[in-house]
RNA sequence: GCUCGGAUGGUGGAAUUGGUAGACACGUUGGACUUAAAAUCCAAUGAUCAGCAACGGUCGUGCGGGUUCAAGUCCCGCUCCGAGUACCA
């Protein structure tokens, strides 16, 4: 009876999915097993042979898990929410929604067809408002919370709000932003409303902040570092600019230290684990200060010059300009007034201020005012934000309406004459550029600072003649991403400022310049040079002919810096001079303490995580503003649904695609989303956020919903939580290792402390899957014509490499030349050069994709071969973690294994299994089986193990083994790895239940145990001949039993030897 | 640049962690069956030298050294390939 794979795979698919039999309980005496696979994105791609892999790795470990008597959880959903969709959605119009839903259908049967013991019916996808009305919550959740110090937890912003109106925050140990001001308990409680919001979204762990994005102004985007090429955008190749934005961010930085110490004690991969440290990046060290002498013109308290610009302002300036020229009837009106000083205070008009135009502004007052047209309440909500953002840079905003200056001139000035006397000089300390280090130790080395072009300080204290270099520079830097920036370390470039800053213990003069190495967005931006210990600035002070001074006893720094920190003296130090790095790191902080210019530190790299996507197909925000200010929609009233826009591109205002929303205000009285003609303040109808969610939203708490996925009051319940705690093995690929690994553990950190959950970490086990590659096959254009030559006649010819199909190419690599005609129009009057009357194509082994034509799909695989041939050779293909390339012609070695191993249970064309007793050859090739095959799951080696059941087979089948004392236990080990044709020879064997959860085999040592040893017989370490021996022979008698062998005595010709080694059960090697 | 991973026949990969290098497959070659092909089965297959013959010799795990009776495996110094990356001060 021959192997009908199709017919008997359908069949058990079908019992499967009728009798749900992966279908796992939440209540069970059994122990809880639960593994799970990365989150797949259903792409419009479908599958191909790449993405199984790891869903068939975890598949095998869950069926074994099964036969080993656990109540396994594996479940399966959809990360449903993304950018393809979108894009797609972008260029069709179509929905994303029906976009993900038919992808889905694709990605389930393709699923479906490979076997996977997947539990359906927990089934879970980020884009349903089921699953994200519970993100909503989470994110509510992290607003309601802040980071405790001293408790070192998240907690309630109820308990923070306490504290604060009865001891004021003074003593409150909060992970906060930089410039939280000091109050009282009575100051706060004397606060309005809206500053106490104000101060406590400094607090919270996810608030609005203004973070620097690669903003391309022709999208109306935010782009990824790895979507900008050369400065412009991938897609399109507009220009890229850095702007601010005000987003969403979430205060991940609170977690570094336990992301850090919990990582230690969980079972991932080392070089992953090594990711996260190094990505969280903690380095101790000391916050120097290094005063400002000199700012030029006398500008040295906090009086900007008047080039307020931000670094777009080269842009910025065209427009300002147009402005001026044009102004409106109010404008115009005001101009007159305000230009001829009459007020006592010079005005500038449409002049820039960071990345704003403002209608007047006066530099030395720091007053803004500003001009209205018609007002709308979306503009309104703008000019907040604006307001906002002027004031934290130490303006302050007034506004006017237009019928206001032209009716009433006089009261205008007037307010404006008011605000001018009210302005006063805010105190401050002697200003500085602080900067962040892990070498306090070498601070007598350092000959010069240097600041990174878009540190705030460089307009102020850049001196008039090297203004224009240096803001030449910072328009050159502000085009360069910041990967462009790093990836280039050997242009060494940057410019002087003219200004000095004063060494806090030497107090010599130290010159300060600004450099593209040095980035804005890490610590303070800032760095103190110590040429002879760092290589960058080495590099840099070579270049400039800067001053190198050697502060090491007895180390030649002529050539290079020296970074080594252990045997070192320091020198040339002052009181440093002659401790090592540990002894001056300490007395150095203690110095800088002591005359109040620096403290010891702990810097983390990790930076909070931005959380504001301006895309549609995201979770909304469960966010409404008043007054500029974010509220969130009580929890009842969630899912917050994705509203339903015309386009899903951004707006003609460079508004996210929700800005097109027409129904998109909250009415905060009857909690429903109303019309935006509705909007109106006074009726408590306020605008929605317009932002949505990142993908790692959904995917950062996805697997507690798969404990209990259809819980509708609440994300999890406890007791399910308690009962699958978290999950056992995870398996996915290496490239999340910092983004959604580390975000889960924060949310899951987070959620652990405000006690939703029971865990304080996700994944137990982690295993990174291996990508499968293409194997491209390529064919060679004679440059210039239409003809292709073979492979092996190219020699010295100059040809163009171009892909062909893999599906034109037969197993011998020789093209199928009609079809490759055939395939494309041009190709179809091409001439071939053929090598004994074939055209061989070239391989290169690269990722797949389309565009390369070496995409493999499973369903041709299924449908030729069966789910369980492509099961057990993608395992067979090599180890699970490493990349490696696919070629189906290999497949056949499998598919023919199943063939015979189908054979040893059928005599001929009937099912024929004997009772009787089997040989001791058989039951030692089943032992031996059990052994490696259960040893190799364990450890993950799949690839061993299938190779293991083919020489089971061979043996068995060299020993015409047919009885089911060997037969049975053999179905059952080889059943989670090719389970369709283990469940027909199951029932054939006489069962009437599934495999699944039948008893996995015992191995028994007596089955296996050897009375004798082939001893291999070396001579100077090369094997000569193989000897066999009774394995219960001593050293000594071994010995004497090979010096006795005339193929011993023939090996040594004569010669004695120097030396016999002899280890029992291993080896003999005569020497000499 | 930095961090991590890797390199073994024509190909994918094994190798009990220092003890017979190349398991198991693919491919190739030869043979059997067949009118023929496919399928199936059998045999050979790291390179090289020698030979009528073999339980023959030599070389061989990216390169150069070293430790050891013995090295793919351990140590030192390189080369090349791949992945990640936020120049982390």
């Amino acid at each position: 009876m021959s192997y009908h794979f199709n017919e008997i795979e359908a069949k058990w698919q079908k019992y499967w999915a009728e009798n749900q039999t992966f279908k796992a309980k939440n209540k069970s005496d059994l122990p809880k097993f639960y593994v799970l696979d990365m989150f797949p994105y259903p792409s419009g791609a479908g599958l191909h042979v790449g993405h199984p892999l790891g869903y068939i790795a975890s598949d095998i470990y869950a069926r074994f898990k099964r036969h080993k008597g656990f109540n396994v959880l594996h479940p399966q959903g959809y990360d449903s929410f993304g950018l393809p969709a979108e894009q797609y959605a972008i260029q069709t119009g179509q929905h994303p929604a029906i976009t993900t839903e038919d992808n889905i259908k694709r990605y389930r049967q393709q699923l479906d067809q490979i076997g996977f013991s997947f539990d359906w019916s927990r089934e879970v996808r980020t884009s349903e408002p089921d699953y994200y009305r519970w993100t909503q919550w989470i994110f509510i959740q992290l607003f309601d919370s802040w980071y405790d110090k001293t408790e070192d937890k998240a907690r309630a912003i109820s308990d923070l709000e306490l504290l604060f109106s009865s001891e004021g925050n003074t003593n409150v140990n909060a992970v906060c932003d930089d410039e939280v001001e000091f109050f009282s308990a009575d100051e706060w409680n004397a606060f309005s409303s809206e500053e106490k919001q104000q101060i406590l979204l400094k607090y919270r762990l996810t608030y609005l902040a203004e973070t620097e994005v690669n903003w391309c102004p022709e999208l109306g985007t935010v782009l990824a570092n790895d979507e900008i090429v050369n400065g412009v955008s991938e897609r399109g190749g507009f220009t890229v600019v850095r702007k601010k934005m005000t987003q969403w961010s979430m205060r991940i930085s609170a977690y570094a230290q336990r992301l850090l110490d919990d990582s230690e004690a969980l079972d991932w991969p080392q070089p992953l684990k090594d990711s996260q440290t190094n990505w969280i990046g903690r380095s101790k060290g000391a916050l120097v200060k290094f005063p400002i002498l000199t700012f030029p013109e006398g500008k040295g308290n906090s009086k900007p010059g008047y080039m307020t610009g931000g670094n777009n302002s080269h842009l910025l300036l065209e427009k300002a300009k147009k402005m001026r020229d044009n102004p409106t009837d109010a404008e115009k009106i005001l101009w007159q007034q305000l230009k001829t000083k009459k007020l006592g205070s010079k005005f500038r008009q449409q002049h820039l201020i960071a990345d704003f135009i403002v209608d007047f502004v006066c530099l030395s007052k720091k007053l803004v005012v500003e001009v209205d047209g018609g007002i709308h309440l979306s503009q309104e909500e703008k000019d907040m934000e604006r307001s906002r953002i002027l004031n934290d840079l130490g303006f302050k905003v007034i506004r006017f309406k237009n019928e206001e200056v032209i009716g009433n001139i006089d009261s205008v000035l007037k307010q404006i004459e008011n605000e001018l006397s009210n302005y006063q000089v805010s105190p401050q300390g002697v200003r500085g550029i602080d900067v962040f280090t892990t070498r306090p130790d070498t601070i007598f080395g350092v000959s010069f600072m240097t600041l990174a072009p878009e540190h705030e300080l460089v307009q102020e204290i850049t001196s008039s003649e090297q203004k224009e270099a240096v803001s030449a520079y910072i328009e050159k830097s502000a085009k360069r991403s910041e990967r462009e920036r790093m990836a280039d370390v050997k242009t060494i470039s940057g410019v002087f400022t003219g200004a000095y800053a004063i060494h806090p213990l030497s107090g010599e003069k130290i010159p300060v310049w600004i450099g593209d190495y040095v980035l804005a967005g890490y610590g303070t931006g800032a760095v103190m040079s110590v040429p002879c210990g760092d290589q960058r600035d080495y590099d840099f002070a070579k270049h400039f002919s800067l001053p190198i001074p050697n502060i090491f006893e007895g180390i030649d720094i002529s050539d290079e810096a020296y970074a080594e920190k252990d045997g070192t003296k320091i020198a040339n130090s002052d009181f440093l001079s002659g401790l090592s790095y540990k002894e001056a790191t300490q007395k150095a902080i203690d110095a800088l303490e002591a005359v109040n210019a620096g403290k010891g530190k702990i810097n983390y790299r990790l930076r909070d995580a931005v959380f504001s996507r301006q895309r549609y197909w995201g979770e909304p925000f469960p966010v409404y503003y008043v007054n500029g200010l974010p509220q969130m929609i009580a929890e009842e009233h969630l899912p917050l649904k994705l509203p339903e826009v015309e386009k899903y591109l951004p707006t003609e205002e460079g508004e996210p695609p929700l800005g097109r929303a027409t129904t998109w205000a909250w009415d905060s009285n009857k909690n429903e989303i109303v019309s935006n003609e509705l909007l109106d303040a006074s009726k408590n109808i306020y605008p929605l956020e317009l932002n949505t969610m990142p993908g790692w939203a959904g995917s950062s708490w996805y697997f507690f919903r798969y404990m209990d996925a259809d819980n509708e009051e609440r994300f999890a319940s406890e007791v399910a939580q308690k009962y699958w705690e978290n999950v056992d093995l995870y398996i996915g690929g290496s490239e999340h290792a910092t983004g959604h690994l580390l975000y889960s553990r924060f949310w899951t950190k987070f959620l652990y402390d405000r006690g939703m959950v029971t865990v304080k970490e996700p994944f137990k086990k982690l295993i990174n899957q291996g990508m499968i590659l293409g194997m491209s096959a390529m064919v060679y254009r004679i440059e210039g014509e239409n003809t292709f030559i073979s492979k092996g006649l190219i020699e010295g010819r100059s040809v163009q490499p171009i892909h062909a199909d893999v599906a034109m190419i037969n197993s011998s690599d020789e093209l199928d030349i009609e079809a490759f005609k055939n395939w494309r129009p041009e190709f179809a009057d091409a001439k071939f050069i053929l090598e004994n009357e074939k055209y061989i194509v070239g391989r290169e082994v690269e990722k797949m994709s389309k565009s390369k034509y070496n995409v493999v799909s499973p369903d041709e695989i299924c449908s030729q071969y069966g789910a369980d041939t492509l099961r057990m050779y993608e395992m067979f293909l090599g180890p699970l973690e490493q990349a490696k390339p696919w070629n189906t012609a290999g497949i056949t070695g499998v598919h023919n294994f199943l063939k015979k191993m189908w054979k040893l249970y059928h005599n001929d064309e009937v099912f024929a299994v004997s009772e009787e007793k089997a040989s001791a050859d058989s039951l030692k090739t089943l032992h031996k089986t059990i052994k490696k095959v259960t040893e190799d799951i364990e450890e993950f080696s799949f690839n061993t193990s299938v190779s293991t059941f083919m020489i089971c087979v061979n043996e068995l089948t060299a020993q015409k083994c047919d009885q089911r004392e060997v037969l049975e236990p053999l179905a059952i080990l080889i059943a989670p790895y090719a389970p369709h044709i283990a469940e027909e020879l199951w029932s054939k064997l006489g069962h009437d239940s599934s495999i699944t959860t039948a008893e996995y085999p015992v191995f028994e040592e007596k089955y296996v145990v050897e009375s004798t040893k082939d001893y291999p017989i070396s001579f100077n370490g090369k094997m000569r001949f193989i000897m066999e021996l009774p394995l219960e022979l001593g050293k000594d008698e071994i010995e004497k039993a090979v010096m006795a062998d005339e193929r011993t005595l023939k090996q040594l010709d004569g010669r004695a030897p120097k030396k016999v080694i002899v280890v029992p059960g291993k080896i003999v090697n005569i020497v000499g």
